[in-house]
RNA sequence: GGAGGAGUGGCCGAGUGGUCGAAGGCGGCGGUCUUGAAAACCGUUGUGCGUCAGCACCGGGGGUUCGAAUCCCUCCUCCUCCGCCA
């Protein structure tokens, strides 16, 4: 917990706190409880003298019962939101400190080399008339974009190939919805702390627009116990994500790198905890290949603890390369989250029939954003001429189109 | 949006104030029998907390009562009919 901000060392000993003055209270009232209990069961058998008697004894119990009762309601509540104001515990081999103790693991493909300056891609896009901010800044304001002819072809096909690709490696494709409860977004950790990044509608109650199809890849199943077997569970959406962005004023405001609605293809799996380190391993792979098969040049991030999500607890960060910032920029981002989304989601299994359930461990990874895909694309793949080659993994999505020109594909 | 009905254990389903954590059936598991299997029979079979005495949970929350699965309020979900929209 130190590792990743002091600040939850506080969190925690508060958590443990309200636990504390939680559980005596609690004792005291089962003892109560079971006095009132005992005392009713009586109550039919004695006389009617005696019954009166007894009534109003156990009426002076039964108000300590209530009394009683509403403490713990409190001191239950303190616990509860106490507790989800810690965040999950770094597994060991995570590094402490901040973005700057992150570790690059690998890097692969050829940093693309342009005997021209590379354009940024809403250049590129605006000059092939597939991107519009204007137009989209008219309607909905800054940090939206809209796509035309052969971008909104494009995007298609990057969503449409990064999920064939997920099924190749095993993923069911799931359709979702975008809109959920509070207890969801509160089950995957993104409530309470996100709460000003997230939009909801007014409603009463309120409906969330979910920042990641992870929402509700995970929630698929809180309140499971998952039968023997079932395991392990591997499932793939592509939705669109709606994020506030507050507090990123100034960051990336121009281009596709940061929207307040962006596509993405999300992978989630459910496993048992024995091999969920091994199932983050493949989780990264998978998503390391859409970009193998796009053939961007890309790199490995082992995240340190600071850098990571409130419910991970081991995060890798793929980067993809943009050439116009001469920079790598995350295009996904892959994480174990351990057992603690299973516990405030209340996902469990059986490893066999008759046994104790025992709680999941959840895992979620881009593969990946599509949106960033798109720019990548744009940038990576620009020639001299102000025209896109089409990578050829996406081509068959394309009607066989190679070339991205101003009068359309080719 | 309006009117009505319903939510009980893995599933079906009984239970309208106490003896109900909850009949019965199905399914699961273990056993008997069998060369093996099926059938039959017997047993067993929810979850969480706990100082291991106990306590809580019958869609969620609240109330009435000495006592609630059972009565009242409220919310959620599902079903039927009507309306509206596609």
């Amino acid at each position: 917990m130190q590792a990743r901000h002091s600040d939850y060392a506080a969190a925690l000993e508060k958590a443990h706190e309200a636990y504390e003055a939680w559980r005596a209270a609690r004792a005291e009232l089962d003892e109560l409880r079971h006095r009132l209990k005992e005392g009713s069961k009586k109550m039919r058998t004695v006389s009617a003298e005696e019954r009166d008697t007894l009534r109003a004894r156990l009426k002076e119990l039964s108000d300590a019962v209530k009394a009683r009762e509403e403490e713990i309601h409190a001191l239950d509540e303190a616990r509860l939101e106490a507790l989800l104001h810690v965040p999950n515990i770094p597994l060991p081999d995570v590094q402490p400190g901040d973005e700057s103790a992150n570790e690059e693991v690998r890097r692969w493909g050829q940093i693309p080399e342009f005997d021209f300056t590379p354009k940024p891609h809403w250049e590129i896009g605006e000059h092939l008339g597939i991107i519009d901010f204007e137009r989209a800044a008219r309607m909905s304001g800054s940090r939206f974009a809209v796509l035309t002819g052969a971008g909104a072809r494009l995007e298609r096909a990057i969503e449409s190939f990064m999920l064939d690709l997920a099924r190749e490696h095993g993923y069911t494709e799931v359709s979702v919805p975008h809109l959920v409860r509070r207890e969801a977004m509160v089950g995957t950790g993104q409530l309470p702390h996100l709460e000003n990044d997230t939009y909801k509608t007014q409603d009463d109650p309120p409906y969330y627009l979910i920042p990641t199809a992870e929402v509700t890849l995970v929630n698929l199943h809180r309140d499971e116990i998952l039968e023997p077997g079932s395991l392990p569970l591997y499932y793939v959406a592509a939705t669109p994500c709606y994020r506030a962005e507050a507090g990123s004023h100034g960051r990336d405001v121009r281009g596709l790198i940061r929207q307040h609605q962006f596509r993405k293809v999300e992978l989630v799996k459910v496993v048992e905890p024995e091999h969920s380190d091994d199932e983050l391993e493949k989780l990264v792979n998978n998503a390391e290949e859409v970009l193998r098969r796009l053939k961007l040049p890309y790199r490995v991030l082992r995240l340190a603890a600071g850098d990571m999500g409130f419910a991970a607890a081991k995060t890798y960060d793929l980067e993809v390369w943009v050439p116009s910032e001469g920079k790598y920029r995350e295009i996904s981002s892959c994480s174990t989250t351990t057992d603690f989304q299973a516990r405030r989601a209340k996902i469990r299994y059986r490893a066999k029939a008759g046994e104790k359930p025992r709680l999941v461990h959840t895992l979620n990874g881009s593969g990946l954003a599509v949106g960033r895909t798109f720019l990548a694309i744009l940038e990576n793949y620009q020639n001299s001429d102000g025209t896109v080659t089409v990578p050829e993994a996406l081509r068959p999505y394309l009607g066989g189109a190679s070339l991205i020109t101003a009068e359309g594909l080719k």
